[in-house]
DNA sequence: GCGTCGACTGACTAAACAGTCACTTAAATT
DNA sequence: AATTTAAGTGACTGTTTAGTCAGTCGACGC
């Protein structure tokens, strides 16, 4: 039955997604989320032990979409340019095609339950794409900066973007132009 | 007493930040406000009606006061580039000097919260400076942009520093030159 | 056709919660 | 001196909450 019936797990971190999402941590209680879901409330615990598991279940599994979602676009071969400006890209458009899970990391990465999480947890993710920006200093493509910050100014830039894309209503024509010229900028900040 | 005591609802409001900072909204009854500003409950309520509406007043003070403190070292005299560079290093600066009160912003912003204000509340609040940047692109000083955009861009700069300064040590002169050099890569970016 | 095992249930409970209310206190007003 | 008013109290309550638990159910090997 695995293939039809949905998967009682994906089904509640699904649920809890919207939920927390539209309401809030606060205000979504796990006898919501598995009434919404469908679900008996016993299921949820036997899935999750704790309302916090499940939030930060829900956290990595996200952190982690997104993450491969934007590296699997990142093949070797291209020139370091390319290489950032693909990063650039593909988070901008990880976060306008999941507005959701965007919404749920942003309200995650500012509440204090990001510190439940290592912070090895979090540089292992990042690792990757770091060697990348560390690559693009050493070649003196790129402003001689500490590559955090390099990856703070790049975040933050796709933040702001996404912020200001998701305000708007805007074509999809509109939107790829907004990103493309923004990067322009973003290079022209960076580059040596 | 007014000058000796401190007043109750200042001390509340005090004792929140802390507590919503470090456990977040979720983990902060109204109770253990109340009990560890050394207030009673029902004084806690005397001030304001509901849990939401101290939290929505914390960060309409908070946001004030940044507002306030940002705007006031903005004179009309200076140059566009100096007002913009004025306003980055004030943005930086105050946040540098009030972690907490920025931590307590970004975690608002971030949640469900922000919805329950009225949006005019907050473009009333951004309106000045605004002002400044669409002079700054009416005088051909910086790129033909939408102001929003503008505006997105340096305050989530201004964020993305500050997470690199604060998650660094650094000492004081460190810190001015940093701030210096993003502001110089900032109007590199922006400049026509 | 018996036993076990993992997925799943939902009524239940103990604790915690936001908010109330009858009351006190102290100072200002009349 | 009597009265009103505003600030402040904390025990209390009805509700909600996270989490439990005794048990159901079908599958699958034996």
């Amino acid at each position: 039955m695995q293939s039809e019936s949905m998967d009682k797990r994906e089904k509640l971190l699904q649920t809890a997604l919207e939920l927390f999402v539209k309401q809030g941590f606060n205000d979504t209680p796990t006898s919501k989320i598995a009434k919404e879901a469908g679900i008996a409330t016993g299921t949820l615990f036997y899935f999750f032990p704790t309302k916090d598991e499940l939030i930060i279940s829900l956290y990595l599994k996200l952190k982690g979409q997104a993450t491969e979602s934007i590296n699997v676009a990142l093949p070797e071969v291209k020139s370091t340019k390319e290489v950032i400006k693909t990063y650039y890209e593909q988070s901008l458009k990880w976060s306008l095609r999941n507005p959701n899970e965007f919404s749920f990391l942003a309200q995650f990465s500012n509440s204090p339950y990001l510190k439940k999480i290592g912070a090895d947890e979090i540089s292992a993710q990042i690792a990757p794409v770091l060697r990348h920006f560390r690559l693009a200093i050493e070649e003196q493509q790129v402003v001689d900066i500490d590559v955090n910050l390099l990856y703070a100014l790049i975040s933050n830039q796709v933040f702001g973007v996404n912020q200001f894309l998701s305000a708007n209503k805007f074509t999809k024509k509109e939107q790829h132009n907004i990103i493309q010229d923004t990067f322009f900028m973003f290079w022209k900040m960076i580059e040596r």
